[in-house]
DNA sequence: ATGCCCACGACACGTGGA
């Protein structure tokens, strides 16, 4: 089985660089980001006509995530648990029956956290806090899963092209990463990491001054799977050239190779 | 230099992204 993350960038926009990857990369599960549409507006028909199940968490304008799988999608929920007052549409989860057993798939689009000094990055950590919640409790069932998504996290100095220019930002910064190392230290392997050691292999490339140019990047896209996930991985890698393609999304599809 | 680019909403430029 083969599952991927990926940052569209507006939904509408990517339609097409999305389908033409999906033929593609034949990838079975995806989760995808920042569709930044309501559900009624997602186009759901065109992607099912690729033979994909779709679940979807939209919002106007901002966030937005869904499920794309051409395995069934069973037990959809919406939204991180632990805080009934957020309204923002960043969290989407299913269970998917696959090789006579089951994986659970949670897609996350991480809060940014900038500017550092506002209340937005106190949202940052709070959301990470909930997210290692609800990593607790997944743990228990002893059951093959994955959290995957737009981390907004570079976790070490090797997943940026230039670590001082990045130091005081939300998403470099230690408090940053150090909750992203508490949910890995539950017990979570990073399924790039675990597949690959050489340092600047970027997830992300801004549109601005030639970033995709001069490989300017951050690694913020992860996949994490629980120890009976990890089991099962036998590849991971970022589809990097997704990035030179015509009306691009800054980031990049990742994807891991699950043997079920 | 806090900008450069891109997407959104509903038409002009402000907001958000990372």
């Amino acid at each position: 089985m083969k599952i991927a993350t990926f940052n569209v960038n507006s939904i509408k926009v990517r339609l097409g660089h999305l389908k033409d990857w999906l033929k593609e990369s034949e990838a079975d599960v995806v989760c995808l980001q920042e569709i930044k549409c309501v559900d009624d507006a997602f186009p759901a028909g065109e992607i099912e006509d690729l033979g994909y199940n779709v679940a979807v968490h939209g919002q106007k304008t901002y966030n937005g995530v869904a499920i794309l799988s051409k395995y069934p999608l069973e037990d959809v929920t919406c939204g991180l648990p632990g805080n009934d007052g957020d309204e923002q549409a960043r969290y989407i989860e299913a269970v998917v029956p696959a090789g006579g057993t089951v994986l659970r798939v949670c897609g996350l689009y991480l809060p940014n956290g900038n500017p550092v000094d506002t209340e937005k990055f106190s949202y940052k950590l709070e959301w990470m806090d909930r997210l290692i919640a609800r990593a607790k409790e997944l743990l228990l069932l002893e059951e093959p899963f994955v959290m995957m998504g737009d981390y907004n996290i570079i976790p070490h100095e090797d997943d940026v092209h230039d670590p001082d220019a990045w130091r005081n930002d939300a998403l470099f910064r230690p408090e940053s990463r150090a909750k992203f190392y508490e949910l890995l230290n539950l017990g979570l392997t990073e399924a790039f990491r675990a597949c690959h050691s050489e340092p600047h292999k970027y997830t992300f490339w801004d549109y601005q001054a030639g970033a995709w140019q001069k490989d300017n990047g951050i690694r913020i896209d992860h996949l994490l799977l629980s120890p009976q996930a990890a089991d099962r991985l036998r590849a991971c890698d970022i589809d990097k050239a997704m990035r030179g393609r015509e009306k691009p999304s800054d980031h990049v599809p990742v994807w891991a190779e699950l043997e079920f």
